[in-house]
DNA sequence: TCCCTCACTGCATGCGTTTGCACGAGACTG
DNA sequence: CAGTCTCGTGCAAACGCATGCAGTGAGGGA
């Protein structure tokens, strides 16, 4: 194995016959260079196959370019989704991503979000996990910018990015009104998330509008078997819902799995089924879900916004919930 | 906006009473440190709030702790899937993962490792991207190690981690036969690919072996509207397949739907139908997909081994493909 | 008692950059 | 022709840490 030696500027600077300084002016967008002496460098750099390096000029600067990212979850198609628009915005900005898988625990993300501290990152994005404020101190502190993605904190100014998730659920309740249906059910998603509290709130605003209270509920945590378990609770009995609100789409293919094939029931006939993000597979033939759209690309272009702002310095306000809209396929 | 100073390990010191390579060894596991200073230290890091900057750490040591992930699209569910594995096997290691989004074209990828490299990465792992041998060069040239997962390059001892693609055609070849199907077609994925060509390969073998041909083939190129246009290609005819592989299971959604909702086609009554992969959706009830399993959590272990074993200076042998297994479900 | 050993500690150097400062050389101006 | 500007360049000092080396002291064996 022969050892490459690292090839560094001064290599660059010598074969070029001028001085590290100059062959770092050269790769420092409006620094001052004659072309004479940047074209001499440049022909070096690529002889000899030079870059940067990136963590040497992160410590001069401070500026690390690199964004951490935590998220929770994969298996929930929202977020996939989300860190492939994510990535490509912040590529396209010159910044890169680190990746942090988090379980839902607090003090798990606390630790997680230390880690990425040590990292240098030049901003955080916190998807679908929930902060202490305690932590959210703890960041501000280390003058490391954060932003929540798809979730809240109850807090003051804290950065957040959510799509108007208390209309989205006040979408769901008058769709299924209006649909005639009176038993309608709630399978919700895990109570300690915002995104939760808000569409539940919605919802519930939407039943009363129309004097209606809510028939059943459950709780799905937005995890996979719990949310079947939580539908099997609910409709498996003579007394059921006949319409049902799910927190999220993916817990929703669940609950439609539940329905139709083990229980036998029809979807829609026997009850009406709407969920709540619009992945791409709710479009799929094989469930058509009707569902509330947040606007995947809208959140991450202003997550990206707020973020790349609070890094310049620019004191950014937090910005509003962005639009859902009822998606209608075949579901409900 | 109080601009609050960094904390080194200066300071830390200076609280602490000691030096600033006292500091420094008592966060460098198995360094030489007396439990009173010890305690000393850690008492005033806490206090202060440090944490060790692990660029800087990364500048003298020439380990950064990071690999970088490249990956070409998240849409297809097995690769979250992966993501999410292979970040907490990394992280449980203490590396973490910077993800990049490559495109398809090798050129992309040319100038995406290039930025990658950029970050002093320890360790480099191509998700699903082809690699130009050349590329592989100038990785190994950085001294970065290098290996492919899900993606082989024919050349010589490139590490690449990949299941057996053949043997797993020639499952899903002997079980559309063991049904008793005759005209059987395949929806290949990319032909850029080794998986594709391999799979389709020990298809053909499969075929052969029991004195048929392939009755009818498509390209789908791994995306889900070109798959679909090459089912309505295949099927939209009175003389169509009985049976189909298609490559993976992200495609062979696509073509259920096709088959399903726009063809009327029943499957598996009217057409048989294998998928390749194994993603979590491929059990759920609305698709119960047939398919051949690739074992994402031993490929991912497999990868993570290799991968820390070349950086531990370990000359490593090109694994072997790992076992696949048929999975039957519904639609074969 | 003396010497050796050993566990610990501090000093100083270096990792690969960026950047303020000073300086030389032209280019202008009056 | 002297004076003032400007542009381009090199020097050297950081950035935050790890680590070889030398030095300190305590403990132990003879």
């Amino acid at each position: 194995m022969t050892t490459t030696r690292k090839v560094t500027s001064l290599d660059v600077a010598k074969r070029a016959g001028v001085s590290r300084s100059a062959v770092s002016r050269v790769f420092t967008p409006g620094a001052s260079v004659s072309e004479r002496t940047a074209s001499k460098v440049r022909e070096a750099a690529s002889a000899l196959g030079y870059r940067p390096n990136v963590l040497a000029r992160a410590m001069l600067t401070g500026k690390s370019k690199i964004i951490g990212l935590v998220v929770a979850y994969l298996d929930n198609h929202f977020y996939p989704t989300v860190l492939e628009l994510l990535s490509e915005a912040l590529e396209r900005e010159g910044y890169h991503v680190l990746v942090f898988m988090a379980a839902h625990s607090t003090d798990d993300v606390e630790d997680v979000v230390s880690q990425i501290l040590d990292y240098q990152v030049d901003g955080l994005i916190l998807a679908s996990v929930s902060l202490s404020s305690d932590l959210a101190d703890r960041c501000r502190a280390s003058g490391v910018p954060v932003v929540l993605f798809n979730r809240k904190l109850e807090a003051e100014g804290e950065l957040a990015v959510v799509s108007d998730n208390r209309m989205g659920g006040r979408l769901a309740a008058e769709h299924l009104i209006s649909l005639g249906r009176n038993r309608i059910g709630h399978i919700a998603g895990w109570e300690g998330a915002s995104t939760q509290r808000d569409r539940e709130a919605g919802f519930m605003e939407g039943l009363r509008t129309a004097g209606l209270g809510l028939f059943a509920r459950e709780v799905g945590d937005y995890r996979l078997p719990r949310a079947k378990e939580a539908a099997r609770r609910m409709f498996d009995t003579p007394d059921r819902p006949d319409a049902v609100f799910v927190a999220n789409d993916y817990m929703a293919f669940g609950v439609m799995d539940v329905l139709r094939s083990e229980l036998g029931l029809r979807v829609p006939e026997d009850v009406a089924l709407i969920g709540f993000d619009d992945v791409p597979s709710a479009a799929w033939p094989a469930y058509g879900l009707t569902t509330v759209k947040q606007d995947a690309e809208a959140m991450v272009s202003t997550t990206v916004d707020a973020l790349l702002s609070e890094i310049g310095g620019t004191e950014v306000l937090p910005p509003a919930p962005l639009p859902v809209t009822l998606v209608r396929r075949i579901t409900a």
